[in-house]
DNA sequence: TTGAAAGCGCTAACAC
DNA sequence: GTGTTAGCGCTTTCAA
């Protein structure tokens, strides 16, 4: 228990302090193989004893064997991420994998360069958002010679395995929705595009669904940074205020579009009567919330789940590089669409 | 570019596609030593055309040194500790330091595995959460020869170094405020306590200050799990109704308390009039709720920055083991308390 | 400024 | 069931 020695325990001292040679010490340590009961007792004694924490550094580079797995994301602070990384733990727990997190801000060349790190710890596979990377990165990809999936989105084509739902089929539901319920005077109120290619997608087939019922976005108008049901706030009372005419508000998260409706409320509007409104992701947190916003679940933790099985099964040689799946969100009209 | 061998690529790939030895090559992608701008040039060439990138973990074992920071914490699903994961990033960014997490879902076996784990791959250093652990882990933590820096509380005896508030005092402060401003029958709405010791301090803290001035907690109720602003709506219905002549409402998070404080908008109450309102953690997602409820802040940013730069310091021989910083967090009363 | 040799702490493979 | 040997891919150290 106590040590007078600075030096990191290794295998040996605990090989000396058990009388028993490093190897079998090695094969106790990690359920290997045959060993009596007597020595895997002594064994385990003078390690607990001893306080011992194997080096896996060491043991990675003799096996070629790293149980990481690394998952790239752009942010950790909106309510997106936390649950696909719930998804991925809860699987992996099941298996001797380990997730670790690499975060991206949607920037690129961060993207890039948290992937370069990532893979110079030799990681059994790589889950990563998106499908839209730097020729670097995709070429690092396919070299590390390892599972890849890349999740949440499925319009594109993926260096290997993909998970996700169609953010332009999404877009263009609720679009279609909008417009079948009667619904000509649209505004649209979202996190400015170019950063986030998965609300770019969801806009675009958004605006096609539109257009292919003759009509057009009346008035949109972007954010970025500050609090997101504040900022839903400022944009709906700035909006409602310069098109008053506007018969219904699409958001492109759940967030700024609680904020709006908690303003439509206390300004007395009808929604979805008069103004119907809707979000995007199917955030949970918002429950408790006056009423329920429309909104489109994004799956976030059935694309973790379905991504770390992915990544198990092929590590246990089961399962194809290639494998795609996309899943099909619905849209829950809440309180703020007509039905 | 294009390699037919799946094997990994090596330094040794390098030294010949560059003609330069081993060592050298090292030095370039280190940036390390005297090397001539031709010889430099010449392995930058070969290293990108070959799409190389080194193994960290060989390079650990060689050299030693890890610059990785072991992050545990409770959860990454509730507000607090992603903030103090931005407070810790932004901090190592700074440094050739990067945060790795680990999740304990506040279970001390859970937290001892994860610590176990993460020591295994010999961290720089070790930022955990609370002051409470299992002697197994103290002992661990001790025997690791890292910096240890335990955060959010500083009730209590760190092991080596701590940054956090004083949760018995903020519980203390609230209590003696609401006893202040003249409420008597105050209830309480919090997580379960045992697994939570911080949300426990500061009920402790609450139940003193309330009984200096001669008061008890009046009524109270518990949960777990679930949407949170949804249970806070619940939790105050049912407690209301059951105690009708409650005059202060005091909730163990921001969350829960939101969600009360809509309920009794919805219901007509005057708050703060006929009943305060608290909660704690000062939670900027709620910027935006229809009022503003008294809380008070925690502080998570700035633990987590200060918890990093505890650790940068010290790995550079600047700090000393054993640094105590208490924060002093204040009481905002926002639109739910009598001033 | 560059290179050669000797490990870092562990495990795969094989012998006993 | 247990031990021995030879690396894993880098970096440290020292020599040239």
């Amino acid at each position: 228990m106590t040590r007078q020695d600075p030096r990191p325990l290794t295998l040996r001292d605990v090989s000396e302090a058990s009388g028993v040679s490093e190897m079998t010490v090695s094969r106790v340590l990690r359920n290997r193989g045959d060993v009596s009961q007597a020595t895997r007792e002594k064994v385990l004694r003078a390690a607990k004893q001893l306080g011992y924490v194997p080096n896996k550094i060491a043991g990675a580079l003799a096996s070629q064997r790293v149980n990481l797995v690394a998952v790239i994301i752009p942010s950790m602070s909106n309510l997106v991420f936390p649950e696909v990384m719930t998804g991925i733990s809860r699987t992996l727990e099941e298996t001797d994998l380990q997730p670790v997190v690499g975060l991206t801000d949607y920037l690129p060349e961060k993207e890039e360069k948290v992937l370069y790190e990532m893979l110079s710890w030799r990681p059994s596979g790589v889950i990563i958002a998106g499908l839209e990377h730097s020729d670097a990165a995709r070429a690092m990809l396919r070299a590390a010679g390892i599972p890849v999936v890349e999740i949440m989105d499925t319009d594109g084509t993926p260096i290997d395995s993909m998970v996700g739902i169609s953010h332009r089929r999404a877009g263009r539901e609720i679009g279609q929705a909008i417009v079948k319920a009667g619904h000509r005077r649209i505004g649209f109120l979202g996190t400015g595009v170019g950063l986030d290619h998965r609300a770019r997608k969801r806009f675009e087939g958004f605006t096609e669904a539109l257009a292919k019922g003759g009509v057009e976005v009346a008035d949109q108008e972007f954010y970025s940074g500050g609090s997101a049901l504040a900022k839903g706030r400022e944009m709906t009372a700035e909006m409602m205020t310069r098109s008053p005419d506007l018969d219904f508000l699409y958001y492109s998260n759940d967030l700024i579009g609680a904020g709006g409706l908690l303003w439509m409320i206390e300004k007395g509007y009808d929604v979805p009567g008069r103004v119907g409104m809707a979000g995007f992701n199917g955030v949970r947190l918002l429950n408790g919330l006056p009423r329920k916003l429309a909104t489109i679940d994004s799956c976030r933790e059935e694309i973790g789940r379905r991504a770390a099985q992915i990544i198990a099964d092929r590590l246990k040689d089961q399962g194809e590089p290639g494998e795609k799946v996309e899943l099909a969100p619905t849209i829950d009209p809440g309180d703020t669409m007509r039905r």
